[in-house]
DNA sequence: TGACCGATGAAT
DNA sequence: TTCATCGGTCAT
């Protein structure tokens, strides 16, 4: 593990923060074909049990075998989950236990292991690698197998990357969860703005830059 | 022609 | 969410 692999108190509060410090951080995996890794380009805070379009949307407790258990208790473990039957998302647990909340990864721009990636998403375009939920968990190999891993001492971990200033972040609404009524409107989308490495910039333009990060509480 | 890009529809 | 496909654009 190396030292500048973010410590259990990076992921303690509210998911809004985290997925806003989260930007410019390295995503690191390691697995028996080698490391591969990328910067944090793109992120999605899902903000507990209040939050409609947060999978512990009303849930009050951990319940037998359900996928959201692994949210309710403290930050900075691996929750991973199956969509549309066939892909992968990763997220970053986040709070104290009892708060179940999570920081989903959209994209990231490929650093190392680029070869592993291309050869396990079978196409050679770096924009392509790992633009989106799905794509960064083939690029990286996340499975899930990794549903409740520690990310402060696990293969896979965040380290300190580069620093993001708010005036080259961006906040947005959420991708792909109208479902979720007057939640799907919150600013709860984090993109390094300027960023050639975004899942899509939808949103993008019209959102207004931000500093004022308080909507996480 | 060929590379590239955004939009669209399909599968799941 | 991702992929295949189809136009339109631009350069050779």
């Amino acid at each position: 593990m190396d030292d500048n692999t973010l410590d259990r108190e990076f992921y303690m509060e509210g998911a809004a923060a985290v997925a806003r410090k989260l930007l410019g951080k390295i995503l690191i995996s390691r697995s028996p074909e080698g490391e591969t890794s990328g910067m944090i380009t793109e992120t999605e805070a899902y903000a507990g049990r209040e939050d409609a379009a947060c999978h512990a949307y009303k849930r009050q407790s951990p319940s037998a075998g359900h996928r959201t258990n692994i949210m309710f208790g403290p930050g900075g473990y691996a929750y991973v989950y199956l969509i549309y039957g066939m892909y992968r998302c990763f997220n970053v647990v986040t709070n104290i236990r009892g708060l179940p909340e999570a920081v989903l990864i959209r994209a990231l721009e490929p650093r190392d292991g680029v070869k592993l990636m291309r050869s396990r998403r079978n196409t050679a375009k770096l924009k392509d690698l790992c633009g989106g939920p799905g794509k960064l968990c083939q690029a990286l190999d996340i499975t899930l197998a990794d549903y409740g891993a520690d990310l402060c001492g696990g293969r896979i971990s965040v380290t300190q990357g580069e620093d993001v200033p708010d005036g080259a972040a961006l906040a947005t609404r959420r991708i792909n969860i109208d479902y979720a009524g007057e939640a799907s409107g919150f600013p709860y989308r984090f993109v390094i703005k300027e960023s050639d490495f975004l899942s899509t910039r939808r949103y993008v333009k019209r959102a207004r830059r931000k500093t004022d990060l308080s909507l996480g509480a």
